[in-house]
DNA sequence: GCCGTTTTCGGCCCGACTGTTTTCAGTCG
């Protein structure tokens, strides 16, 4: 069983546990457990099996979770999560999805009321039953009412590259507002999560009411959820949430700490201030004293370097905030140097239309010098990939011949290089010959067909690319399309161990849809040693936007511009194949 | 359920907003 589904596990029992209205401490400790094995850059099965380890000894799991997981790994199954599962019907899980119901409200709904599906629910409404029950009323069956139809919606995760148009747009539109000064976007948009929830913004106003308003009128804006002295959340573009936050100037480095979470990180920052005596939120940094009482006047908070600087940290970078190594690292200073994008030279991953590109040659090779690389790969899709028409070796070697041919019309500006996203066969084998290969200058590997295949037959698959001598890199890794489809069943380790043995490199591919590999792949492959490629995977001189997608990737799994091939020249990186 | 420079019990991050309340629970982030 791989991490990850472990983590879901817990992570289910912490909800179920939620409308049986158990202790939140324990609720929060199978959530805090399923983070941590999450977060693994190692499979928790390896811990298992080796005796000089123990899995309670990770951060996190105590006795009872290094239990359960050992009982998931034997078993595949957990008795207890059964149990839960008898016990929760589905019907008030889903009533709990909706906005403004949570855990403890869906289930007295469902206590009170005989509430099947969420028509029954919105029956009940339509009735006035709802409002009847102490501690609902009106307002609330209306609200019901409201969120039955968006509920669906409003909790769909948005592309972290769609929220970046949004905030582009919304941040534009608050720019107009005179009497704003100062303006940031927090949450996980900032910390560059792969996928964003809503969008938060930190304001400081001269005129509360005057930047309230402002937002609130928003061309887009569909709904307003609430709005208080402090704080207002609209819906845009369909159910889509955004926030809007005001503090004062001297609070903002405080408050922009606190709403870029993430949630895990805020709690470990305030157990730390704890034990300096300090309490932080969203005000600032304040004393505490021996009698617990808080100071009026706070120590810091002007900016996010004097919140970390007063418990004796350095300042994090946002996308890494999730509670992993971070304030390890900030206790000693000793951060990875993370990448920037002015560090990638050359772009490896890329299609024409010779295949399922919009652009020719010549097109991809112009765009790339607007953007400042001095290489790129051509890599059309092999003959397997007939939808796209892939190449077969004929076809290839005559786009091979025509780029050898415009190297001197680029010489000195462009290096151009023959390249393949050459197929991984479902039996096994590549999809072109070895003497093909041969000749390119740059071979990717990837699969497209078979994704489905058990574990054993899929690594194996990727494991005979890797030990091919003219394969480069394996292209998106996991083959996981974000909210669409789920990564191949393949033994991530022994493929991350036999591309270290065999100098194979792994790609991370920027398209907002793949960001494949993930952070926590990219983190365990740095731990192997193994270089990682960002790579566009451009079908459009357009598509070469995308890096900075990858880039944000890349920097959540705490690469440096070393951990990165393609930061260094193409002599440079020759050395690496 | 986890954890320990307060170590085997007793804590566990912190606050805004709403609705239905007459002082607070639930939800959300």
């Amino acid at each position: 069983m791989e991490n990850a589904a472990i983590a879901d596990i817990f992570d289910e029992m912490a909800d179920l546990m939620e409308f049986r209205s158990e202790n939140p401490f324990r609720i929060r400790a199978y959530r805090g457990g399923a983070q941590a094995i999450r977060d693994l850059d190692e499979p928790v099965a390896a811990i298992a099996k080796d005796s000089g380890r123990n899995l309670a000894d990770l951060p996190g799991i105590g006795k009872t979770l290094a239990e359960k997981t050992l009982t998931l790994l034997e078993t595949g199954k957990l008795p207890q999560l059964e149990e839960l599962r008898r016990a929760v019907p589905v019907v008030v899980v889903q009533m709990a999805r909706i906005p403004g119901l949570g855990a403890k409200k869906a289930a007295k709904l469902n206590e009170r009321l005989t509430i099947e599906s969420l028509d029954d629910l919105k029956k009940a409404c339509q009735e006035g039953l709802v409002a009847k029950i102490k501690g609902f009323g009106k307002k609330t069956e209306a609200a019901i009412l409201d969120g039955l139809s968006i509920a669906k919606q409003a909790s769909e995760r948005i592309y972290w590259a769609k929220g970046d148009e949004l905030a582009t747009v919304i941040g534009e539109y608050m720019r107009q507002c005179k009497t704003i000064s100062q303006m940031e976007w927090t949450g996980s948009y900032r910390r560059g999560r792969e996928t964003i929830g809503d969008l938060d913004l930190l304001v400081v106003a001269k005129d509360r009411t005057a930047a309230m308003d402002h937002f609130e009128a928003f061309p887009g804006r569909s709904q307003t959820i609430v709005r208080g002295e402090t704080k207002i959340s609209i819906r845009v573009a369909g159910a889509f949430q955004v926030d809007m936050r005001l503090v004062e100037a001297n609070q903002f480095g405080a408050a922009l700490q606190y709403f870029t979470g993430s949630q895990s990180h805020n709690v470990h920052l305030r157990r730390i201030a704890k034990d300096h005596g300090l309490k932080i939120n969203e005000y600032g940094v304040f004393r505490v004293d021996d009698e617990n009482q808080v100071a009026n006047e706070p120590i810091a908070g002007k900016t996010e370097q004097e919140v970390y600087g007063a418990v004796g940290l350095s300042w994090i970078a946002p996308e890494l905030r999730e509670d992993r190594n971070e304030f390890e690292w900030a206790t000693k200073n000793k951060f990875p140097e993370l990448i920037e994008m002015s560090d990638v030279v050359g772009d490896l991953h890329m299609h024409t239309t010779a295949t399922d590109g919009t652009a020719t040659i010549r097109e991809m090779a112009d765009a790339a010098i607007e953007r400042g690389l001095k290489y790129i790969a051509i890599t059309d899709h092999s003959k397997r990939v007939a939808m796209a028409s892939g190449l077969d070796e004929e076809r290839v070697r005559a786009q091979w011949n025509a780029i050898d041919s415009l190297r001197s019309e680029y010489d000195g500006r462009l290096v151009i290089l023959k390249g393949i996203e050459c197929d991984i066969l479902e039996k096994g084998g590549m999809d072109l010959s070895d003497d093909c290969l041969a000749e390119a200058d740059w071979v990717l590997a990837s699969v497209h067909y078979g994704q489905k295949q058990p574990r054993d037959q899929i690594t194996e698959r990727i494991l005979g690319a890797i030990e091919n001598p003219h394969v480069d890199c394996i292209a998106h890794p996991t083959g996981r399309l974000i909210n669409r489809r789920p990564p191949y069943e393949a033994d991530m380790e022994m493929i991350m161990k036999a591309a270290k043995a065999n100098r194979t490199m792994m790609e991370l591919n920027a398209n907002p849809a793949r960001l494949d590999l993930n952070d926590i792949h990219l983190a365990a492959a740095k731990r192997h040693g193994i270089p990682i490629v960002i790579s566009t995977d451009a079908h459009s001189t357009d598509g070469l936007v995308v890096m900075k997608y990858g880039i944000k990737q890349a920097r959540r799994g705490g690469l440096t511009k070393g951990d990165v091939a393609n930061t260094r020249s193409w002599e440079q990186m020759k050395g690496l194949q």
